[in-house]
DNA sequence: ATGCTTTTGAAATTCATTTTCATTTACTAC
DNA sequence: GTAGTAAATGAAAATGAATTTCAAAAGCAT
């Protein structure tokens, strides 16, 4: 699967004529090995741990790069800070976000998805991507 | 309706212990009286067109009572402006936003209001707010 | 290897937003 | 009304995420 994702980069960058480099395979690999939601500065801080000579401005540019290519999404959440997660092909999830405890519970929903296709239809819309976020507070918060 | 909503921000200020100051009742009116999805910037500077005394710090923050007390709610579009839309009590509209020319379409969908309350249900959250929003490119742009 | 172009890292810059702080203003008690 | 107080304001400075600049380094075709 992560092999897949690294070949589908590989491919988009071939399409698009960029060079291959070291610092984009480290990024690509460390990108894939985090969870969710994860946040330019903290992917900075991982990849830099491993290999400090790594830019962020490096990580900025190639995080806006996978998003570009389909490999990862932005999502912007509340915290001033844009957050990047995997996307898995075919599989669309969204969000119920904690504002108590900023925990970020997923969820996916196929009726959803299909209402969201019906109203594009009527309005002569051709959807690329989509985001829906609940807010609220989790079930340990509301207490 | 306006009325109604200036009352309503009085309560809820009256409510937190606010004073009640020109500067607030002129951004409100300011506000009440705009379309949809203006940013701080474009309210500020339709404020100090009429008010050049007023501060761009004091939209801010008036902007962020207004989320605060509900009749004003935070949209992150992805241009890099954090931008409030009005919200009208018992009503909830999502949007299609068009990444060729920038358009958004409001629409409304009683189904998918009611799927998010069943799915919250579900993880034992509580709903404060939500936001869905659909990116790809209107019946103009698509051609 | 050579030459050309892209990519990179570090630092500087940009731009939205927040904070600071001295001053002004609203409200409360007299 | 006036005095006292706490909150609100405006201007400027500060912050912080993100982008740009630019010289040096690295990738790639020949």
């Amino acid at each position: 699967m992560i092999l897949e994702k690294k070949k589908a980069f590989n491919s988009f960058a071939a399409a698009k004529g960029l060079r291959s480099t070291r610092q984009r395979d480290i990024i690509l690999d460390i990108f894939l090995s985090t969870h969710q939601h994860i946040s330019v500065e903290e992917l900075y801080l991982k990849v830099k741990s491993s290999n400090p000579g790594i830019g962020q401005a490096t990580v900025y540019r190639t995080l806006k790069l996978f998003a570009e290519s389909g490999l990862a999404r932005e999502v912007l959440l509340h915290d001033g800070q844009t957050r990047y997660e995997h996307v898995v092909v075919g599989e669309h999830h969204d969000h119920l976000v904690c504002t108590g405890c900023n925990a970020i519970i997923e969820f996916e929903d196929e009726t959803i998805e299909n209402l969201q296709k019906d109203i594009a239809l009527r309005h002569g819309f051709f959807i690329r991507s989509h985001k829906l976020e609940i807010y609220g507070l989790c079930a340990a918060c509301r207490t």
